[in-house]
DNA sequence: AGTGCGGCCTGTCCGC
DNA sequence: TGCGGACAGGCCGCAC
């Protein structure tokens, strides 16, 4: 997905234009999303009104006082503003129009995305419930996650982007947060230091953040609210520059499988 | 309980 | 030019 940068930025891009609003009408163009959507969705929502957009994780949640709208990107979704009478296009696949004329529309070409809308307190919602610390809080803290690596085999790569020790961190940001810290991704979460998850913790925070500020990160499909891309690829250490330069020793940037997913290191600078 | 893997999709690229 | 296979930002659900 979009990892947590996109989703951030995604958020502050629609939050100014959906909060307040009412929804005239929602269209489905394809329900086979990772969950389908349920009949009767649209109608739902349909007449509420818009009170907040917020962020868990990779998820955004648009309240309405018809109940919360849980939107997941996936791997490819986008969600951008748009005119109502504008055309849609190919993965268009579910519309939010606004009494205001405005359009809330989810793109999402391999359709890993997702759409629910929760009753109740969202945060207990099964997909919620069990996530970890939102990372750019002080929950996520150096005790908290030297504590939670104890006794772990896995690699510490895969530790961070499992969403139930910490949420928001994806394919790319774990291996530039691993890079800043000086950690090599196949370490064992479990052997890690106290000064050593220290440092992760520290380039998680600094990477997302600074992630934030440039926008995200566009690799192919994602774009923000006004449909612009992200500009922090041009700020990755070593996320898709397997044999060039290490921008900071000059050795050349490895790349593995870790889990089934490209890992990407220097062997220099990370121990 | 922790770990590893299959599967969900489309699109692109690379080698033959 | 066509075709098969690998791969791509995620993560649930299952077997062990």
């Amino acid at each position: 997905m979009p990892e947590l940068p996109e989703v951030e930025t995604t958020r502050r891009g629609v939050a100014p234009v959906l909060e307040g609003g009412r929804i005239a009408a929602v269209q489905v163009r394809e329900r086979r999303l990772r969950w389908p959507l349920p009949p009767g969705f649209a109608a739902e929502l349909e007449g509420s009104r818009i009170l907040t957009v917020g962020r868990r994780g990779k998820y955004l949640l648009i309240g309405t006082d018809a109940g919360t709208l849980l939107l997941h990107l996936g791997m490819s979704g986008s969600l951008r503003i748009v005119t109502a009478a504008a055309a849609p296009g190919p993965h268009d696949h579910v519309d939010v129009l606004l009494r205001s004329g405005r359009c809330a529309r989810f793109n999402d070409p391999r359709r890993f995305g997702s759409l629910h809308l929760v009753h109740g307190d969202p945060l207990a919602h099964p997909l919620l419930r069990a996530l970890g610390p939102e990372p750019l809080t002080s929950a996520f803290d150096a005790a908290y996650l030297h504590a939670r690596t104890r006794r772990r085999r896995v690699a510490v790569k895969q530790l961070l982007m499992n969403s139930a020790i910490v949420v928001g961190v994806g394919n790319i940001y774990a291996s530039e947060a691993l890079f800043h810290a000086g950690v090599a991704p196949g370490r064992a979460a479990g052997r890690l230091s106290h000064a050593a998850t220290a440092r992760i913790v520290a380039a998680v925070k600094r990477v997302l953040r600074a992630a934030i500020r440039s926008g995200g990160t566009t690799l192919r499909d994602y774009v923000n609210a006004d449909g612009d891309p992200g500009y922090f690829r041009q700020k990755l250490y070593v996320y898709e520059r397997a044999g060039e330069p290490c921008r900071r020793c000059g050795t050349p940037i490895r790349q593995r499988r870790q889990g089934q997913r490209s890992t990407y290191w220097c062997p220099t600078c990370q121990r």
